[in-house]
Order: C-alpha cells, then structure tokens, then sequence
DNA sequence: CTTGACTCCGTACCATGGTACGGGGGTTAT
DNA sequence: ATAACCCCCGTACCATGGTACGGAGTCAAG
C-alpha cells in the first residue's frame, strides 16, 4: 500500500517537506504515529494514499484560489456532509474567479496593444508607459 | 492647478494615506517640498495632478499583476526611454497573464461543474469535497 | 486663541504562505 | 561500525503589501 516517508510525500505533491509539516501546523494535514517508535525521539512518520490525496486536494484548491483557511473549513466539511456551505463556498470562489478572469483579460488587452504600438513607433515616448493613466 | 493634501491624493485614488506614505518610502512616489515650511517640523506636502497621474499608474500596473518592484522599473524607465527594457517587461507579463487566465478557467471549469453535481444529487459525499483529486 | 481635524515621521505590527536553522536521533549501505 | 543521508521538532526568519500607533506640529473656523 505504498506508505512513505515525509519527503517521499512532499516529492508526490511537488513540494517542499517543509511545506508539509507547515499544514499539518495548520491543521490541513495529519500526523501520523510515529512507527518504529523507539523511545526518545521516537521513529518515523508513515504517509499513505490518504495523505496524498488530501495534499493533492489542498493545492488543487489554492489553484482554485482557496486560501488555506478556507480550505480547512472545506476539509471540514468534508467530515459534515454540509454540502449546502460547500455549494455556497463554491459559488463565492466561482464568482471571484469571472471576476478576476475578467479583469486579467482586459488588463491582457490594453497590454498587448501597447506592446504593439511600441514596437510599431519608434519614436517618441513608449506607450506602456503612459497608458495606464487613462484609467 | 488643484493641489491637495496626502489625504486628497489617497482619496482620488482609493487608497489610504499610509499606503501613500509607504509608497514614497518605497521610491513609487516623490515626497514634495513642505509648504508655508515655518522652522521646526515644517508646513504641509502639496500633491499635484502629476502625483495623482503617477498614483493611478501604479494601481493600474498593480492591477496587470506588476509587484511594486516591477512598478519602480516601469516609472525609471520613463525617464531612461528603454523602450526595449519597456517591451520586454509587457511581454512577460502578457505571458504570464496567458499562463494565470487559463488557469483559473480550467479551474473554475471544474468547480462550475461541481457545484452542479453536488446540487443536483442529494444523497452522498458532496463531489466537492473529492473531486480536486482527479489532478 | 482655543479646539478639532489634519499632517509629519519613525517605528512597530499585521496576514499570508511559506523557508531556513540547528540540535538531536534513526536507518542503510558498505 | 562508520559515513551518508534521512527524519523530528521548535523556533526564527523571509517577502509582499500594507496598516496602526503615538507624539508633535500645523491650519482653518468659531
């Protein structure tokens, strides 16, 4: 079943093992029992499929644009079954994401223009540089 | 000629004074002359139209995903007239826009059909939750 | 000529999402 | 059994983009 360790688990969602034990500080991510435990110190952690999944999840979600507190309450929910809070979170992130998509577009536009317009003159002062003042 | 006080200069671009203040001290603005300048500590800054016209480029750069830095770059280059320097910033940042835009169209794809799915199935784990696991 | 709103300035603090450090111990191959 | 490498944990630090605080000076109105 495929159990690793901290790093083998960091390496599985492209980041760093520092970033793992950070959301498990933050509660996204479980601690597992410490196998081989041996006293002082104690042995080491164990992660599965589970923990890979849910690793999987978080950065998913922070594409999304979920922060990672959200991303707790979705984790929780998960445990709640509260699925009309989760379509309400969904809805408020889908609607956030047409309106950053949007604006991203428009800024894209006036950008290219003006990246045009300045390669096309080549005197006078560069347009880019100007142009974000009619707006 | 319209001058204001730091405080006229925030409002007309919908910032607060500190950020005013935190710009000047990251060089994005220029700190005017104080005036009816009396001795100890001085009079009051006055900000022009010009100031207003350089506080709504960085916004608006801000808005095309340029950091502060970047902005700094931009405003040195106006005086410099590097029209290359000028082009090759818009074009990595028309790249990145491309990069970023498609991004969250593929995610809010997929959480447009979640939210979807979740409605409209009322028994079982709400696809939100598990989805973000298929990539 | 005082009151109240505003300014100046330095310095400290905040949230977010990590990244680094260091002293300890565990595991594995040679 | 020794080196080379990994893990554990707490704590400190980092970048970004601000926001807050507090004491002192300034300015316009009443």
């Amino acid at each position: 079943m495929k159990e690793v360790t901290i790093a083998g688990l960091a390496r599985s969602g492209g980041v760093g093992v520092e970033t793992i034990r950070y959301y498990q500080r933050r509660g996204l991510l479980g601690t597992p029992a410490r196998s081989g435990g041996v006293g002082l110190g104690g042995g080491i952690r164990r992660y599965g499929e589970d923990d890979m999944r849910r690793l999987r999840f978080i950065r998913s979600a922070q594409t999304a644009g979920f922060s990672l507190e959200q991303i707790g309450e979705l984790i929780e929910l998960d445990a709640g079954e509260d699925r009309a809070r989760a379509r309400e979170l969904a809805g408020e992130r889908i609607a956030a994401l047409d309106a950053k998509i949007a604006e991203l577009e428009a800024v894209r536009k006036s950008l290219r223009r003006l990246a045009h317009d300045c390669a096309s003159s080549e005197s006078g002062p560069c347009p880019i540089l100007t142009a974000f003042d009619h707006s």
